[in-house]
RNA sequence: GGGAGAGUUCCCGAGCGGCCAAAGGGGGCAGACUGUAAAUCUGUUGUCAACGACUUCAGUGGUUCGAAUCCACUCUCUCCCA
């Protein structure tokens, strides 16, 4: 037990990750690190429920709306930009509040893990995205499983994403897959952290929270903000912002809003149905049931009396 | 009132005498996950005492060794002429 503690809060897209947040920071001296793949991003503020000015209630916010649309962004470029806030907030001598659904992010970031920085290459991406297309995913896969067995056994031929991240890392660093995960834990962590998950019980009641939001996200411009996100171009990470593909067939004049409306409902419940299976396989994170709690004080009372013990077991250990 | 056609599993939609619990897609559910991760991929999806059994393809009744598939009538819907 050492390390420099640290809170996330973790969980599905409107569960209500961002007000708890907000309220932990503000109870126990804390700042806010976003963890989030597309709240990064300067833009899409409606499509994302970035909190804003009044839901943050003061409360600093890191890694947030800073970065321009037409920007690539990654873990790699993540891990860096957190590890940067939260050693400014713990110098402030506050506490850092992870809060946010991408969950590769938050497990790389809080597990220290160090990505090689030779490993990534436009052009070697590009070279193997041209074999696919003459070749197919055959010979690549059979490539991998030369060079990497173990790796390619853990994936299947058709995620051709990962088959082609793979080779690429060998092909542009001369590691295989499998030893630079094995370099990237060398070092310990250096921080300390408690897992807040924010479940429900009833699948059905998230799904009604999402569909509320996502009608509420149209009510406050999301078509508007699509329509100028195409206009910039974005990179293809900030490509995938659910809220803004899902709107692509209405700005094309294809579709109805109203249909591109239910599948962006369809797209966020899936989409948090995935962060529950991940964030589920995480056995260190301790579970809020949203719908256990009536009123939400309630609720961040729980989330309190988690926190103080856990910040109290840090002083023990001093 | 006359004519043409359609009713399939949660939805759309194949099937047109046996190899059909029924293709395919969607959705749901479960899972994987180290640089696109709000992405990408996998499995599963009638019921059960479940390597077998049982109930399904609008309803009822037939034909047949055997029907979702053929026949008759009934109900519902779409279209065309009135």
């Amino acid at each position: 037990m050492s390390g420099q503690p640290i809170v996330a809060v973790v969980g599905p897209t409107a569960s209500g990750k961002t007000g708890l947040g907000v309220h932990l920071a503000e109870h126990f001296g804390g700042e806010v690190v976003s963890a989030d793949a597309l709240q990064v991003y300067d833009g899409l503020s409606v499509c994302t429920a970035r909190p804003t000015a009044e839901e943050m209630h003061g409360v600093p916010h890191h890694l947030v709306g800073f970065l321009k649309v037409t920007e690539r962004y990654s873990v790699n470029d993540y891990c860096r930009d957190a590890a940067a806030a939260a050693a400014g907030i713990i110098s402030r001598g506050k506490l850092p509040v992870v809060v946010g659904g991408t969950g590769l992010y938050v497990d790389s970031f809080l597990s220290n893990t160090a990505f090689a920085e030779d490993a990534r290459s436009d052009e070697v991406r590009n070279a193997l995205k041209e074999e696919l297309a003459a070749g197919g995913i055959e010979p690549l896969f059979a490539e991998l499983t030369r060079v990497d067995p173990e790796y390619a056994a853990k994936i299947h031929p058709n995620n051709t994403i990962r088959v082609l991240r793979a080779l690429e890392i060998f092909r542009s660093c001369g590691l295989t897959p499998t030893e630079q995960a094995a370099l990237s834990h060398r070092e310990s962590s250096p921080y300390r952290p408690l897992y807040i998950g924010l479940g429900f019980r009833d699948r059905a009641v998230l799904y009604g929270r999402i569909d509320a939001r996502v009608d509420g996200m149209v009510a406050n411009g999301l078509v508007r903000e699509a329509a100028a996100f195409y206009a910039a171009s974005p990179a293809e990470t900030a490509a995938n912002a659910i809220g803004c593909k899902e709107l692509k067939p209405y700005l094309d004049g294809e579709q109805s809003l109203e249909a591109c409306v239910d599948s962006l409902k369809r797209a966020t419940r899936r989409y948090a149905k995935r962060q529950l299976t991940w964030f589920r396989r995480n056995g260190d994170v301790r579970w809020l049931y949203v719908d256990d709690h009536g009123a939400s004080g309630d609720l961040y009372a729980a989330a309190d009396t988690l926190v103080s013990s856990f910040l109290d077991g840090e002083n023990d250990t001093l």
